[in-house]
DNA sequence: TTTGGTTCTTACAAAAATAGAACATATACC
DNA sequence: GGTATATGTTCTATTTTTGTAAGAACCAAA
């Protein structure tokens, strides 16, 4: 049976969420507010923690900090209330495995729940490095190196990548990318992708002008290959 | 070309929603009340539902619930006023892909029918790839291959050949075929579509000259013969 | 406030795809 | 066979899409 700690304080939503998780098979837990969240995570073996940002007493991201430092692993979900301009990346360098915007989708949230705990077994491992072209990069850490030189990469620059290695050697539309990283509210251009296309192959191909990882799908979008 | 439903009671909002609609190059209907959209859903294949969730007749949830009983598969965006029972579409049964609250952006909106309609597409073309001749072709990640060597295909090419191979043995006309996937305003000659004929027999033949799968039907059009 | 870095927009260049003309060829019908 | 009509094919002009640089806007830290 898998376990899930629902944090979050307004009443609807809680048991909203609890409802369907339940109805989805997975026992659920809650928690109105910081601290009793952190009890309740030190003395239970979740599998998964969804994690409200706006809290009482102890901010989410405290919460996801503080396990952290304590050494516990759980799996942790972010939801972030929209224009909560939250730097989205620093979410995840506080140790949470994925977030959500708010309103989001159910459809959404049981597809990243699924999606991290699915990951969850081989997260440890998978924390090491992969190496495009010239690139190596370390998505845990944020760090990007080119022949063991630290290189500077934006956390943009990051996000995009990323997203291009989980569905790497498949097409993804601009559209995409727009609506994964950017989400829905604040979508600049598709001329603003192709910008962070050329930085991106600027460090890791070769030869920028013929990209060999990195490349152009003439009228639908981008593919990196491997 | 993508057919969208609209259900929403408020005149101005659904001429609204169906001018832009139309003019980002949907097909758009419209239903007025909950038993209007049951009548449409249940008899046309549309590709999307816009639902507005407070309808005279049968509430959108209502909508949503019964044509999930019925098996109908069509992806729904509800539309919700703001503060109107959101965990109410989170309790909901899962009968929605996605929800907007009013007041929303244009953009905000368009976006999340092109994400829904993206998922969408992908989940039911999975089928992964198919073998026509020499080509095989994988719908879903617009790739093709000739004995295992990837080769380039349009995207206007590939819409053509998805149209035939849905109505594989059975005979298209042109105008269909430009209706289809050009759409009513912007159809360009017959001969263009000849034109796309002649690259796909290209590709797909052993013999281009003497075609045995993308067959001409004289003076009716074409038949994709598996 | 200044600074430095990132992100976004804009404008234009380059590349690719598409439309349609023009002409060749095939087919149906008499 | 001859004629009218439909289709095949090639070749460019046009349109659309993509690449990229320059700088404006933004934002956080000093």
């Amino acid at each position: 049976m898998i376990k899930i700690l629902i944090v979050e304080d307004e009443p609807n939503m809680r048991i909203g969420l609890k409802d369907n998780l339940e109805f989805e098979g997975y026992k659920a837990d809650i928690a109105e507010d910081g601290e009793e969240a952190l009890y309740k995570i030190r003395n239970n073996a979740y599998n998964l923690v969804l994690l409200d940002v706006m809290l009482p007493k102890k901010s989410g991201f405290d919460v996801c900090k503080t396990i952290r430092k304590d050494g516990i692993k759980v799996p942790v979900i972010l939801l972030t209330a929209k224009g909560e301009e939250i730097d989205k990346v620093l979410g995840l360098e506080l140790g949470a495995d994925d977030y959500v915007t708010k309103p989001f989708s159910l459809r959404e949230l049981l597809a990243r729940i699924k999606a991290v705990l699915r990951r969850g077994g081989t997260e440890t491992d998978e924390s090491s490095e992969i190496q495009i072209g010239n690139l190596k990069i370390d998505f845990a850490g944020y760090k990007a190196f080119i022949k063991s030189e630290q290189v500077q990469m934006s956390h943009k620059e990051f996000e995009i990548l990323n997203y291009l290695w989980n569905k790497k050697n498949s097409t993804v539309s601009r559209d995409d990318l727009l609506s994964e990283i950017w989400g829905y509210d604040e979508a600049p251009t598709t001329r603003t992708v192709d910008n962070f296309i050329v930085k991106l192959r600027h460090k890791i191909e070769k030869d920028p002008n013929h990209p060999q990882f990195i490349l152009t799908v003439h009228g639908i979008g981008y593919k990196l290959v491997i």
